[in-house]
DNA sequence: CGAACGCGTGTGACCGTACACATTTCTGCC
DNA sequence: GGCAGAAATGTGTACGGTCACACGCGTTCG
C-alpha cells in the first residue's frame, strides 16, 4: 500500500529498472515478479495486478540477455541466406520473420557473399556463435550440405527451396515437378526443339529444374540438348538469348527463372523475333512483375510465403520436441499467360 | 604444463565450455582468457598462444548473452522495415547487414505489416525490447516520425530513403532532385503534357518525387495536373494505365517506380500505343530488370548499397560518440534508355 | 486433532562474462 | 643486489534474470 517510487536516484547513469525495482514498487519479492513475467498459474489476481501496475509505472522491460544467459535459450533463429534481394528468398524471409516474431523468436540473418565453401562455413560459424536455437538455410547451393555435415550442427535446421535429396531436413517445393509441368506445357503445344537456360550449376534448385526438364523431354522421346548455365540475372538471359538466337534451331525455351526469361525476351525483340509467335517462353517463380512482361510470362508459381511459414512451424515443432514433420513438398503451379503458343 | 582435460564429465547435458574451462585447460586464470578474447595488449605471446590453443581444443565460443548482460551492450542494431521484398529496401538491408556484421553488430529486422500508427509503434516497441543499440528505419511512411517522436527513443537512429524534412537523423537520396531530373528530361524532349503516377500518399519518398515533379513543371511554366496515387505495384501501374489511356491527353508519364512503370507499359501495349512513339515513360529506382523491359526503361538510379553502407557508418560513428555526421544527400542519377523520345 | 497437502510467496545459488582492483613477476637501473 | 616501476596475471564482484527449494498458511482428511 505504500507506493514509494523505487528510483535509485543515482547521479549520472539512469539505470534501466530491473526485476527487483519492480518488486520493490509492487511490494513483493523479485521471484513473484518473475512469475508474473513467465505467467505462472499460481498468483493471486490482486498480486498480479499490483505487479503489472509496477511494471507499467516503471516502464520495465525484461532484459533478454539476462534471460538468455540463465535459461541458455537465445530465442533466436538463424537464417543463412544467399541472394536476399531476390523475390523468392525475400518473400520467404518475410514470412519467416513474421511467424518467428509471433512465436517469440527473433531472427539473425546472415548473407553469404559467395557460394564458396569458406564463405558458407563462415556464415554458419557466425550464426552458431550467436547461439541460435535453430537454423534455416535459404542458400540452396550444393556445398551448403557439405558444410552442414562437416560442422556437425547441434541445432535443428531446415533447408529451403532445395529438392528432396534424401536429407530429412529439407522443406522443398517440388522443383522437378514444376519444371516438368513447364516442359510438358511446351511439348503439348507441339514444340519439339526446346532449349533450357538454367541457373548456376551449384544451385540445387537449378539442378532440379534441369532434371525435370530433361526427364520430361526424354519421356516424350524428344531430343535433349545441353542446357545453358546462367546466373539468374536478366542480363544473362539477354546475352544468352542474343547468342542462341543466331542459330534459330529451337522454337521454345524453358528458362530457369523469370528474370532471365525477361532478358531472353529482350533478346528476342532485338533479334526481330516475336514471342510467342516465333519463340515460346516459360519462366519460373512467378514474380509479381511477370504478369506485366511483354508479353505476360507463362511461368511456374512457387508459394514462397507458404514455404517460409512451414519452415518456422517445422522448427518450432522440433524445438518443442515433436518429431513428426510434414515433409510433403509444396506443389508449384503452372501459370499460363501469353508467352507460349502452339507451334505454327 | 599439465594439460588436463577440463571435462566436467557430467552425466546428461553436455554443457558448452565456458571461459573457466578454457582457463583450466590453458593453465591460466579466467581473467587472462577474457583478456585474450578482448585482445588486451599486455599478454605474453606464449600465454596468448596457450589460451588460443585451449580455445581451439575445446571449440569454445564466448557466450554473447553473458557478454551483453555484463556490458549492457547488445551489439544489435534494429531495423524497422516496410516492404522488405522490394528491390530497394532489400538491397539496402543487404548492405547494412554486411557492414554491420563486419563491425561486430548483428541485425534485428522487423517488418511492419501496415503503415498504421499502431503497427509502427508495435514494431519499434519490439525492437526496443530487444535493447537494440541503434535503429535504422526503412519504413518511410510519414507516421514513422510521429511514432519515433512519441516514443522518445533513447538510441541513435537514422531513417533511410526519406527526404531531408529537417530532422537530423535522415540519410537520404535526393528524391526531389531525382524527380526533377526525370521531369526535366521529358520537358527537354519537348513534352508539355506530362502525367505523374505516384506512390502511396503516406510514403515520404512518394511525396518527395511528387514535389520534384510539380516544381519542375511549374519552373517550366507547364500545366500541372493531379498525380495518380498508386501502391508501387506493377498491377496498379497497369490498371491506372488502362484508365488514363482512354483519354490520351498526355504524351509522357513520370512513374514513381519501375514496377508501376512496367505495368503502365503493359497497359500502353494493350491500348495499342507505342512506347516511346506515342508515350514516353520514365521510372524510378533502376531495378536490375529495368534495362530489359520492353522497351528498356529510362529511369532514375538510386544507390541503395551506398545508402545502407552509410547508415551503418553513421550509426557506428554516433555510438562511438562522434557527433559530426555527413549529411550530404546521395545523388540519384538519370539513366536514359529507350522508353523516352522527342515529342513528335 | 494432527499430519498431509496445495497454494502463494520468499530465499539462495547460479548462468558466463567484464570490470576494478590486488597481486605477482619481470625488467632496468643505480 | 635491491628497488622502483612496468608488465603480466589473478581475485572479487556485479550484471539481471530463472530455477530449485524452503516456507507459512489454510484446508482436507484419516
Amino acid at each position: 500500500m505504500t507506493p514509494d517510487t523505487g528510483r535509485p536516484a543515482e547521479p549520472g547513469r539512469v539505470r534501466a529498472p530491473n526485476i527487483r525495482d519492480v518488486a520493490r514498487v509492487a511490494g513483493v519479492s523479485y521471484q513473484t515478479v518473475s512469475r508474473v513475467l513467465n505467467d505462472s498459474p499460481s498468483i493471486r489476481p490482486e498480486t498480479l495486478q499490483r505487479v503489472r501496475d509496477a511494471i507499467a509505472e516503471l516502464g520495465y522491460r525484461p532484459n533478454q540477455a539476462a534471460r538468455a544467459l540463465v535459461t541458455s535459450r537465445s530465442r533466436t533463429i538463424g537464417v543463412l541466406a544467399a541472394q536476399t534481394v531476390h523475390y523468392g528468398p525475400a518473400t520467404s524471409i518475410h514470412a519467416i520473420e513474421t511467424a518467428a516474431r509471433e512465436a517469440g523468436y527473433r531472427l539473425s540473418i546472415t548473407n553469404i557473399s559467395s557460394s564458396e565453401s569458406a564463405s558458407i562455413k563462415a556464415g554458419l560459424d557466425y550464426l552458431m556463435s550467436q547461439s541460435v536455437e535453430a537454423l534455416i538455410v535459404i542458400a540452396p547451393q550444393v556445398r551448403v550440405f557439405e558444410a552442414i555435415n562437416e560442422l556437425q550442427l547441434t541445432v535443428p535446421y531446415v533447408t529451403l527451396e532445395a529438392t528432396g535429396l534424401g536429407t530429412s531436413h529439407s522443406l522443398w517445393v517440388d522443383q522437378v515437378m514444376g519444371a516438368r509441368q513447364a516442359t510438358k506445357h511446351l511439348i503439348d503445344l507441339g514444340h519439339t526443339e526446346i532449349m533450357h537456360i538454367s541457373g548456376p550449376q551449384d544451385w540445387i534448385e537449378a539442378e532440379a529444374r534441369m532434371q525435370g526438364f530433361l526427364r520430361e523431354l526424354s519421356d516424350a522421346d524428344l531430343r535433349t540438348r545441353a542446357p545453358i548455365l546462367g546466373d539468374w540475372t536478366a542480363s544473362f538471359g539477354y546475352y544468352a538469348g542474343l547468342e542462341l538466337l543466331r542459330y534459330r534451331d529451337f522454337s521454345a525455351v524453358f528458362v530457369g527463372n523469370d528474370q532471365m526469361a525477361l532478358g531472353f525476351m529482350h533478346a528476342c525483340r532485338e533479334s526481330g523475333l516475336s514471342v510467342p509467335g516465333d519463340i515460346s517462353i516459360v519462366g519460373f517463380d512467378d514474380i509479381p512483375e511477370a504478369a506485366h512482361f511483354s508479353p505476360p510470362l507463362t511461368t511456374v508459381r512457387q508459394n514462397f510465403v507458404e514455404i517460409g511459414r512451414r519452415a518456422i512451424e517445422l522448427l518450432l515443432g522440433e524445438l518443442r520436441g515433436e518429431t513428426e514433420m510434414s515433409h510433403d513438398p509444396v506443389q508449384p503451379e503452372l501459370i499460363i499467360r501469353e508467352s507460349t503458343t502452339r507451334k505454327s
